[in-house]
DNA sequence: AAATAATGTTAGATTAGCCTAACATAATTA
DNA sequence: TAATTATGTTAGGCTAATCTAACATTATTT
């Protein structure tokens, strides 16, 4: 049995090695992505290793082995299922679902998240828009890029928000922007990097870092966006 | 905040309270009921006593304050509600649904406990009959008795388990007894003290062990069979 | 009332998970 | 290449939650 913590290291570093498309992750990187100091990673790495869920030599990167990834990607399925779930069913908002799916995930029962992963009819994308891998551990990736590298007088659909802060989602959430909308870039402001841009016919401004946030899908290249990847057995 | 383990305790005390009827817990009763050492208990209470969750002195029982039934009355609700999703919502079973409902009941969230409540059209018993306080703090309280109680010939509605081990509600299972069902004890033999019970027109045989932990309500005596009784204040 | 059994307490140890402060190595820049 | 910055490691310390073994008090029998 996994603890807690573990659990939540070993999702952490299953997603920053997947974000980054490279299995090496770094002790600083993981310290902040889960608001530790790098002295404590070291640690519970020693444990890890110990257990065989990651390899790593001194001053060099940390790797997942695979039975380490079957581990984070399980964790990773069990948190996007209870957010797909509170915001499905119970009316959670987009901004408040993190917090709880991050308790709901330890809850080890194989049962329970089969269960519930049939009562949503077997999701693809949480609330985020990002991807629930499958009882075979498939998931269905989109080649998305995000609104800050999409050509002004282009139009294109959001699928996916990267950053999970509530400050952030409660920007895209004021600007009335939901998963699936359709976006154009109507101009951008040399002097300060601004985009305007139009969603349901109206014009709204935003910053750069707002839209280098947004993961979106260009309308003209739809038809190769998703190819489903495997990333390891979940059984 | 309180830990996980400090929400155990309290939920523990809370029932142990509730069933003998009496606000006095003994160390190694606690000890018991959460599979743990005595001199354990004494660690924790030192730290419950500081946080004004319990009253005790050297050398005698254990009393919750006020804030104590609160939180433990929460935890239990939690729990309760938990179960009943469970059964309801996710096909568990009956002897499946405590071990996770253990996990869930720590889950810290208002609003989650709330939505569930809803969606479940506020349940007042859980799967094993037992009641879920609302949202004031209100129970609905049965003056059941056991099975056991039940005079020969006499016939009674099982209303709730005692036992929640998983060998006890299995053996209740494979007799095909639901909540609600009608049971008429027929026969009692003198040697052993087993019970002959009528069961949707079946005859069974049971133990006294068993009909000691089958609640029941006798079915000439329904009117005032039910109070409402207010524990204390969740909010 | 004395002996025995049951219950409660304390001291000292262990493990998990975190920290700070000091130090070591690697990468970047001048 | 030398200095600087970034990154990774280690030693030592802390807290929460548990344990065992020894001891103290209270309750129950004889
Ligand atoms: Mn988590
Ligand atoms: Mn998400
Ligand atoms: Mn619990
Ligand atoms: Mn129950």
């Amino acid at each position: 049995m996994l603890t807690f913590t573990e659990e939540n290291y070993l999702k952490a570093l299953f997603q920053l090695s997947a974000e980054k498309g490279i299995d090496q992750v770094g002790t600083t990187e993981l310290a902040q992505h889960l608001n530790l100091k790098p002295a404590s990673i070291n640690d519970m790495l020693k444990k890890l290793k110990e257990k065989n869920f990651v390899e790593t030599e001194r001053y060099s990167k940390i790797t997942l082995t695979d039975e380490g990834k079957r581990r984070g990607a399980e964790i990773m399925r069990r948190n996007r299922i209870w957010e797909t779930f509170l915001y499905d069913k119970l009316d959670f908002t987009w901004d408040e679902v993190q917090e709880v799916a991050e308790q709901l995930e330890h809850v080890s029962s194989k049962k329970l998240i089969d269960k519930l992963y049939d009562l949503l009819e077997s999701p693809e994308f949480d609330p985020h828009g990002n991807p629930i891998p499958d009882l075979n551990g498939n998931l269905k990736v989109q080649f998305r890029k995000t609104l800050a590298e999409v050509e002004t007088g282009q139009s294109c659909k959001m699928v996916a928000v990267k950053e999970s802060s509530n400050s952030f989602l409660q920007c895209v959430m004021n600007l009335g922007l939901v998963l699936n909308n359709k976006i154009t870039v109507v101009r951008r402001q040399e002097f300060d990097d601004l985009l305007d841009i139009e969603i349901n016919g109206r014009i709204h401004t935003v910053s750069q870092k707002l839209a280098q946030n947004i993961y979106v899908l260009c309308l003209n290249c739809q038809k190769e966006s998703t190819c489903i990847k495997h990333l390891c057995n979940l059984n």
